[in-house]
RNA sequence: GCAGGGGUGGCUGAGGUGGUCAAAGGCGCCGGGCUUAAGAUCCGGUCCCGUAUGGGUUCGUGGGUUCGUAUCCCACCCCCUGCACCA
């Protein structure tokens, strides 16, 4: 074993790293650009394994990239805004500054430690007023489009965080951070317009490369769906009322009219009525639940009626008008036409409420229109007791435009699109984020902060605990109004922090820009992000928010790019198993191992589960760097599975990856010890190394880093091991071996690359140097490979003969007789593939068989048996590289012959004999069994 | 309910454009070399059967297409993830 590897030594590389400011990327003229990027992370004050993952994948792929000949743009900072720190503030008596930056200082030492290969120059953190300043900017700039501005509306409220939350921050009716209730609470707030750019947002999705779940994710957040927008006349009103349907084609069956119990007529119409009591209580229930409840009684569907009709749009009918809690105020219009005939939910309110049922569609164009619905009819079906003429028997889509167009011609009707995401609530009533730079003024309105007076940093004077801090800072608070110069009052709510998440790979291009938010040419050559790596989280909130943001500041022409990312990768979840009671279906601490299910006193068995607090199944990567070093840390993370797939953590696996580490240091000195010369043996290598180092880069180049370093630590090692044993042992060959080999292992594990490319005397540092590239595989070295292969695939099948074998021998078996097959099976072999290949159907091939020379004469009939039985199976088997190697020059015969001395050494054998089947030579008789490239044996 | 992804050998987990698949790799287990020994390492084995290189049964279940299917088609069952009375 080597004594070069210890933990420290990685530390004085990296430093070298470090001074040699390898990893300091600029534009270069002529270069290939590659953006490696990995979601910036929010700075707690430890590296978890999450981490680890995340940013061994990136990189492994800045390396390679790197090495070969891109000029990688890979950087890192921190999402440093945010809650925790504010609530760590309240809990320490501190402030989220200090808090922030101490966590920051100690998560970048850990970082560092795993000699991961940023351009540490260009680190930003969201905190920096030299970042936020840009937020500001860019929000005022928003502001001055329209498309960000103030709005009171019913918003998510979560009491626990004591801020409002966006629709995509709010799951399953609670907080996404907290998990405490959300209420809806009417406030005045800011927005972003997002749903301006859905249906850009939507397209998108088409053109860049993200993993299906998220791609469908998003869709279905978008939530485009198309139909059309029907004004209602109301009864003795001059107000109208316009319901969203998708569904335009049973506007006859329409028999009611439903409104959300907020909608703004609701109100206006039941006022007076004898239902406005009943209708009170139902607002009341319905807007002081939160929505979580809300959804839960939902299934039970109550309704009012306010007393009031409306007026079929086609047919003039009179349509009472109702309120039910199953409609949604903020989708679509807040109203709904309500045809029980062919929508559920309709049809449960109609039978519970009394209300007519109406068949206007039939499901086969012939049925009874007259037939009664039993349950509501929701496809698509022919029209039919359309009230108008014209419509019956109209079907799907044309039914839609139909209906659409007759509403159409008098006004009444459009078609339209609507999206289910709505604007992007940004404002938040807390302290540590970016203050939204506005300052209202009694006669001019909210002002925007012009950009000389930006950033408007965080003051310091401020309480937490009660409140936004931020209203407690007098010095804040007041400000002159910009427009008109009269005292004003600063806005004090702060942006949400998926702001500063939504641009920052764009500051990355150009991070040390104190004039600019980014240059545009930097911005324009570095993006979009090639290879982006992350967890699935993010599929909805910051990834769509940061698609919006670019499509943004595009349009304010600060750049060129649609899309920021081009490739994301969501890397898995890294598992430890953890107790887990079966019947129950629980997983519990760890505390609990070994003892029974704390529920059903059942035994507990082990199942992997995500490493959480919780359950106690940590594990700290400092631990394990300390004791097995940051490159057999990474091997493993790498090497443990697929970078999507969900991998479990394995102390004992580690503690292999950890014996694969120190064999691989100790491999330059062993091979150097190496004291023979050039030998047959070394063409194979040669062609051996190009062959890896062809399939590392296929494996690369799309990410699969598994089998990448498999190659690299694995298959390599084992090359090595069949080259010495049969007989290889050239010290020159190793060092040229070792030189390429050292550049497959720098992308996982680069401090050891390191110490391979000083032992091997190279200049500089590996970690800056591109990889050669090889001359093809050559003749000779294919040869060789062919050679090595088909000797070890014998060598396989030949060892399980011998089992057999030996049991009808009276002892061992002492000598063999390889036995190849004859040449007409070659022959045959060839036609047979040549005819398959220009597109022959096999059961055909028989004809041409009969046809050939070989399959005349009396052995006509065992030829095409064999045919059948035998060789049509096969011939499909072989791969491209064996059906080269049947119709290229191989002679078996003589290949084995050359290996016929290690073939009888690693069969414990005295002899081998290679003859060609029915040939002279041939006593044995047992040829039948022979196939090209597998030939027979006969062990005695 | 809707959408997306899955169900593979003792475990884990690749493959999945039909033939290179009894099915990679890892773990575990078994045997051998090396060693005083253990560990490490190297070599081999690990579905079942087998008087010789073969046969049988396997990739959630049941059908189908094909000379051939883990891989394609249909139906069903189960698991995960997200959205969810979205009109």
């Amino acid at each position: 074993m080597s004594d070069l590897f210890s933990p420290d030594s990685e530390v004085i590389w990296q430093k070298k790293w470090n001074e040699a400011r390898l990893f300091e990327q600029d534009i270069r003229d002529n270069r290939p650009k590659f953006y490696c990027l990995e979601m910036y992370p929010y700075p707690s004050g430890k590296m978890h394994m999450g981490h680890v993952r995340n940013y061994s994948i990136g990189d492994a792929v800045a390396r390679y990239k790197r090495m070969m000949g891109f000029d990688v743009l890979y950087p890192m900072g921190f999402d440093s805004f945010g809650m925790p720190a504010e609530n760590a503030a309240i809990k320490e008596n501190a402030h989220p500054h200090e808090i922030t930056e101490r966590n920051m200082a100690s998560i970048t030492d850990q970082i560092k430690r795993m000699g991961f290969s940023y351009d540490w120059r260009r680190q930003l953190k969201s905190h920096d007023p030299r970042y936020y300043r840009w937020n500001q900017w860019f929000f005022t700039k928003f502001m001055e489009k329209g498309l960000a501005y103030q709005a009171f509306a019913p918003v998510n409220w979560c009491s626990q965080c004591e801020t409002v939350l966006a629709n995509e921050q709010v799951k399953a009716g609670r907080c996404w951070r907290c998990n405490g209730p959300v209420l809806q609470k009417g406030m005045s707030q800011w927005f972003l317009d997002i749903p301006k750019y859905a249906q850009e947002l939507v397209d998108g999705l088409d053109t860049i490369q993200f993993p299906e779940n998220v791609k469908s994710l998003q869709r279905d957040w978008l939530g485009r769906s198309e139909g059309a927008e029907i004004k209602f006349a109301i009864e003795g009103s001059d107000e109208e009322l316009t319901v969203f349907t998708t569904r335009p084609d049973t506007l006859f069956g329409t028999t009611f009219v439903t409104l959300a119990p907020e909608h703004p007529l609701a109100a206006t119409l039941v006022a007076g009525t004898e239902h406005e009591a009943e209708w009170q209580v139902l607002y009341d229930e319905v807007s002081a639940m939160s929505e979580f409840d809300r959804i839960k009684n939902m299934n039970k569907k109550r309704g009012v009626p306010l007393g009031a009709f409306a007026i079929h749009p086609l047919t003039g009918e009179r349509i009472p008008i109702w309120a039910g809690n199953f409609v949604i105020a903020s989708y679509g219009t807040g109203a709904v036409m309500a045809v029980p005939g062919h929508d559920e939910r309709d049809f449960d309110f109609a039978k519970s409420y009394g209300i007519p049922i109406r068949r206007v569609l039939v499901k086969n164009e012939n049925d009874d229109p007259n037939a009664e619905l039993k349950k509501a009819e929701c496809e698509l079906g022919w029209m039919v007791n359309s009230a108008l003429d014209g419509f019956d028997g109209l079907y799907g889509e044309d039914a839609k435009t139909a209906v659409i167009d007759a509403l159409a011609a008098q006004g009444s009707g459009t078609k339209t699109i609507n999206w289910k995401i709505r604007p992007w609530l940004v404002s938040r009533q807390r302290y540590w984020g970016t203050p939204i730079p506005v300052i209202h003024c009694d006669s001019c309105g909210p002002v925007p902060v012009p950009a000389k007076d930006l950033p408007v940093e965080l003051p310091r004077d401020v309480v937490f605990g009660e409140g936004n801090p931020l209203e407690t800072s007098a010095s804040f608070l007041a400000a002159d109004c910009p427009s008109c110069g009269t005292p004003g009052r600063r806005e004090t709510d702060t942006m949400d922090t998926f702001v500063d998440s939504s641009w920052y790979f764009l500051r990355f291009t150009d991070a040390l820009n104190d004039e600019l938010c980014f240059d545009e040419a930097k911005a324009n050559h570095w993006m979009n992000v090639d290879f982006y790596c992350g967890g699935i989280e993010h599929a909805q909130m910051h990834l769509i928010y940061a698609r919006f943001w670019t499509k943004a500041l595009r349009d304010l022409g600060l750049h060129q790019i649609d899309e920021p990312f081009n490739e994301l990768l969501c890397q898995g979840m890294v598992n430890k198993s953890a107790p887990w009671c079966e019947p129950c279906g629980l997983t519990f601490s760890v505390d609990h191992a070994g003892k029974p299910c704390p529920h059903c006193e059942g035994p507990l068995t082990e199942r992997s589960a995500k490493m959480s607090k919780s359950l106690g199944n940590t594990v700290s990567p400092e631990d394990m760097i300390e004791r097995y070093g940051a490159d057999t840390v990474r091997l493993f993370i790498l090497f443990a599975a697929n970078p999507t797939a969900g991998m479990d953590w394995s102390d004992t696996a580690l503690e292999a990856n950890y014996r694969v580490m120190m064999q691989l240091y100790g491999m330059p000195e062993r091979l150097a010890s190496w004291d023979g010369e050039a030998g047959d043996m070394d063409v194979w290598f040669e062609g051996r190394l190009k062959q890896r180092v062809a399939e590392f880069k296929a494996a690369m180049d799309t990410y699969d880093l598994r089998r990448a370093v498999e190659l690299s630590h694995y298959e390599l090692v084992k090359d090595v091991n069949w080259y010495t044993r049969r007989g290889g042992n050239n010290p020159v060959l190793a060092k040229r071996i070792l030189r390429h080999w050292a550049h497959m292992l720098s992308i996982s594990t680069p401090h050891l690359a390191e110490e391979w490319w000083s032992v091997l005397g190279m200049e500089g540092l590996i970690s800056g140097a591109e990889m050669p590239s090889l001359d093809s595989i050559t003749a000779e070295e294919q040869n060789a490979l062919d050679g090595e292969t088909t000797t070890r695939s014998f060598l396989e099948s030949a060892r399980k003969i011998k089992d057999v074998a030996e049991r009808h021998l009276d002892g061992p078996a002492k000598t063999a007789t390889i036995i190849v097959a004859p040449t007409w099976k070659r022959e045959l072999a060839i036609t047979a593939l040549e005819f398959l290949e220009q597109g022959g159907n096999p059961k055909q091939f028989i004809s041409v068989l009969s046809q050939m020379e070989i399959a005349q004469g009396d052995r006509k009939g065992e030829i095409m048996g064999f045919w059948g039985k035998k060789m049509l199976p096969q011939v499909f088997k072989w791969d491209d590289d064996s059906r080269v190697l049947i119709r290229s020059s191989l002679d078996e015969v003589a290949s084995l012959t050359q290996r016929a001395a290690f073939i009888a050494e690693e069969l414990g054998l005295d002899e081998v004999v290679v003859v060609l089947g029915e040939s002279e030579e041939d006593k044995t008789g047992r040829a039948g069994g022979a196939m090209p490239l597998s030939p027979a044996v006969v062990y005695a």
